[in-house]
DNA sequence: TAATGTGAAGGGGTTCACAGCC
DNA sequence: GGCTGTGAACCCCTTCACATTA
């Protein structure tokens, strides 16, 4: 068993983890026809992958609005990062750009979508079903689609039986029966912290090698399971960090403050 | 207006920021007794301070099982990071330890909560009361105290006045009005996308100066105004490029699958 | 001419390894 | 002897700046 790397807690900010690329054992390609763009998706950095995400949003939005072409400048701004670090971003999956043009909206969805795996489905279970997990459950179909909710678990036995957003709640005791059955490729834990490592190990039981953590635990899982976690707690004490640095910076330069915090 | 930085995004995972030092205009101290540790809370780097958080609620776990004395090879397991990582951290906010035999549980605490910035209370808003929202509301009294949850909003005129997890919603229109008679330092994004902006806007207006977005659209907001943000999207995006990887390792190697994932 | 793609420099954060202290 | 605190090496990622190409 080894600790979950990183925090990426980061909802949001948290700080990331960086799956150390060593662990990977060297591949000796056995299969004929591996295609030569996903050898390379293998050096696309942690921190890329996740703002490959935020790019592919906001070129669909783009698309919605009939846009054929994008230059780094606009895609960049729109995204919320630097131009340099998107076309540096875009380099590690391979060259869609037209010089002295820019990049077609269609061909950078495609080629982002295949290296985030998205061409393909991945089902998603719920275990937890209180205030979050029900918000979840109902979501339906999570965001962007390609991530449909395909069970729900709870300990209540009230709760067992009941449907939420459309499909029957399960009791925890059957996740390894219920999840092989539906294939279910990533555990969402919305549980209360004490359950969380139980409900954990059962996932890993059921064959399932992805949790994305709503419980304030560290997760202790095998070394190929792959954790991330959303951790509000954290991310309320790291703002609470930021509004505490603020205030003792107009304590020494006497700047005026707001709703007990300083401006400018 | 610039963009929010970095992403944090990472309800977790993500990969975060670092909200450049650079920013940060040298402060002049003009007020006496600016103590000592609070100057040195400036140059704890953003990946430790989330940390931090992590630590504090191990501590508090250990705390409560009347632990008085941890080592840092015990509090780094717990918290699921190397131990010499956590005595950096640690050696960010000051030396509070002694060699030969660890750390006083309790001081630790009073540090990390002072350094937090956690020894004032932050009250928070949260805008947007649909399945999140609500969830959100329900929390009470936010994760780990220090941040009750003192306004509610939304556009929905059938919600505003209905009392939800105890507290009346409020219309989006009156969010600079209700905020800063109840000095909100923390503003919650739980809207849907297209109106995230506005709300932005108006919370920025209304001087809250941190903001949590869940909402998966990426925030412009003045530089003074921190965002973080919780973006589930990319969480699974994320989860789900690593599924590919694997799949594609083991299309590589040979591997057995279960779940349509790679096992070992 | 305009914008991509990328080597190289720079900065942060992590890890190592050991000096320092109880 | 044991464990903290930290300089220094290391590594990943970001940023710069420009050669390259349509």
């Amino acid at each position: 068993m080894a600790a979950q790397r990183g925090q990426r807690g980061g909802v949001g900010g948290d700080t990331p983890p960086a799956p150390t690329a060593a662990e990977i054992t060297t591949p000796i390609p056995r299969v004929a026809d591996v295609p030569a763009a996903r050898e390379r998706a293998r050096a696309v950095p942690e921190a890329a992958v996740a703002r490959l995400a935020v790019y592919l949003r906001v070129l669909s939005a783009m698309q919605e609005q009939g846009a054929v072409t994008v230059s780094s400048e606009e895609l960049s701004a729109a995204a919320g990062v630097n131009s340099a670090k998107l076309r540096k971003d875009l380099s590690y999956i391979g060259s869609y750009g037209t010089r002295g043009v820019g990049y077609e909206v269609t061909v950078l969805i495609e080629e982002i979508e295949r290296i985030l795996g998205l061409t393909r489905k991945h089902s998603v279970a719920v275990v937890g079903i209180g205030n979050l997990g029900h918000a979840l459950a109902n979501y339906g179909g999570f965001p962007g689609r390609g991530f449909p909710v395909s069970a729900l678990f709870d300990v209540d036995p009230d709760l067992v039986g009941v449907p939420v957003g459309g499909i029957a709640v399960h009791h925890i005791d059957d996740i390894p029966r219920v999840c092989s059955e539906r294939e279910v490729s990533i555990g969402v834990i919305a549980t209360p912290p004490p359950a969380a490592q139980t409900v954990c190990d059962r996932l890993v039981e059921a064959g399932v090698q992805c949790i994305l953590n709503f419980a304030p635990v560290v997760l202790q899982v095998p070394d190929h399971v792959e954790v991330r976690k959303v951790d509000l707690a954290v991310e309320l004490q790291v703002l609470s960090f930021h509004v505490a640095r603020r205030a003792d910076d107009a304590a020494a330069t006497g700047g005026r403050q707001v709703n007990g915090m300083v401006v400018s």
